[in-house]
DNA sequence: CCTCGATGTAAACGCTGGTTACATCCCCCG
DNA sequence: CGGGGGATGTAACCAGCGTTTACATCGAGG
């Protein structure tokens, strides 16, 4: 079970930020088990000895992705002095992660590399998911509260924010993309819609 | 320039059809041109007579898929008798294609097989938009009009939309996904707060 | 009818990558 | 200090794919 140090020193862990490092540079696609085994400085069936194969490997990375992409949440939360602005803080915050790392925020909200059995995975969910809907409550209540009914508002705002997000990735923003200077405006001011139509009236 | 029948009767189009035919049933990346031409009935070097190159198929593919998905479209809107809810219709009609096509509809949505040298895709690109844009402005006329600026109005719909499918797609939706019958009413209820929401006030 | 180009085939090349069998190394325990 | 055993290295296998080349075939048009 433990994860020492033996020839190397916590190869596993080496192997899982060189992975990360990997699909941030090149994509999922292009990730390949060898080429990590080299960033890691080690053969290429070295990591056969941690990861049964490279699916469980690209999980491991996606583990590690998502508390990044989580600590940013928390950070954008814990920078917004007003509860009632911090869902937005929130959502651009994410679409500006998305922006900047794309090829993380792929792997990151990606299901397939999703461990449900892993317990530290769905403890992290659970924090993320009690974040977004204190955020959400407090941003309701900080309009006079009571508009639409509560769980579906949450998943429209959701919806927006990933949303939003994928299309900056997808490329559906204009010929050439949205230069980056602009992702933020645009998502202040889509999100700022978002708080004029879902968080009360 | 012709792409008349010799040996095969229009190999080109066949070729296209089990491209998309491949993509639905396994996913873009397990696509591989060597089955493309099994399916068709051909050997695996044919395709190069028709085809530059394994991306400049996907390309086609691509073109043929957002055909259908356009249609799929039109056919949402044309059974909308209300103009006011035509954009509403067209966006749970989306979801559901997203949902029911995986594949097809991760193909259509990427920008990388895209060709925009090609004058029938922005010709194309071009109704579609005009046709989001008609419905999305009497939807607003619909409900008395002026809320928040129009395009960033049309902007946050177009992601709450996208956002929603894709929600679908990646699984974000509980752990096991969301039962098929429960899409097109979970739709309707996010599209309908955005009507509340964006459409006027 | 016969040629010529368009179309399709067979075979091979080079490559990538996952995975395994076996040898080797080095820490730790006795 | 000397094994034992787990951690790693080495080498190779195997499968599939993209693509190219040389060759066969078919059908239109002179």
């Amino acid at each position: 079970m433990t994860t020492a140090a033996y020839h190397h020193g916590d190869l596993r862990a080496t192997l899982v930020d060189a992975a990360v490092e990997l699909v941030e540079a090149n994509g999922i696609d292009r990730f390949s088990v060898r080429e990590a085994a080299r960033g890691a400085g080690v053969s290429s069936a070295a990591p056969y000895r941690h990861f049964a194969d490279k699916a469980a490997l690209l999980t491991a990375a996606a583990g590690r992705a998502r508390a990044i992409f989580a600590a940013s949440q928390e950070q954008a939360a814990a920078d917004c002095a007003e509860p009632g602005d911090r869902f937005r803080a929130m959502g651009v915050a994410a679409v500006r992660f998305a922006v900047e790392r794309p090829h993380l925020f792929r792997l990151v909200s990606d299901r397939r590399w999703r461990d449900a059995e892993d317990p530290a995975t769905v403890e992290q969910e659970a924090r993320m998911r009690q974040a977004m809907q204190g955020a959400h409550r407090a941003a309701r209540e900080a309009r006079g509260g009571r508009g639409v009914d509560p769980a579906v508002a949450m998943l429209a705002a959701q919806a927006i924010v990933y949303g939003l997000a994928r299309m900056f990735l997808d490329g559906h923003l204009g010929d050439e993309g949205v230069p980056t200077e602009q992702v933020e405006d645009v998502a202040e001011a889509v999100l700022g819609v978002l708080g004029a139509g879902f968080l009360g009236r």
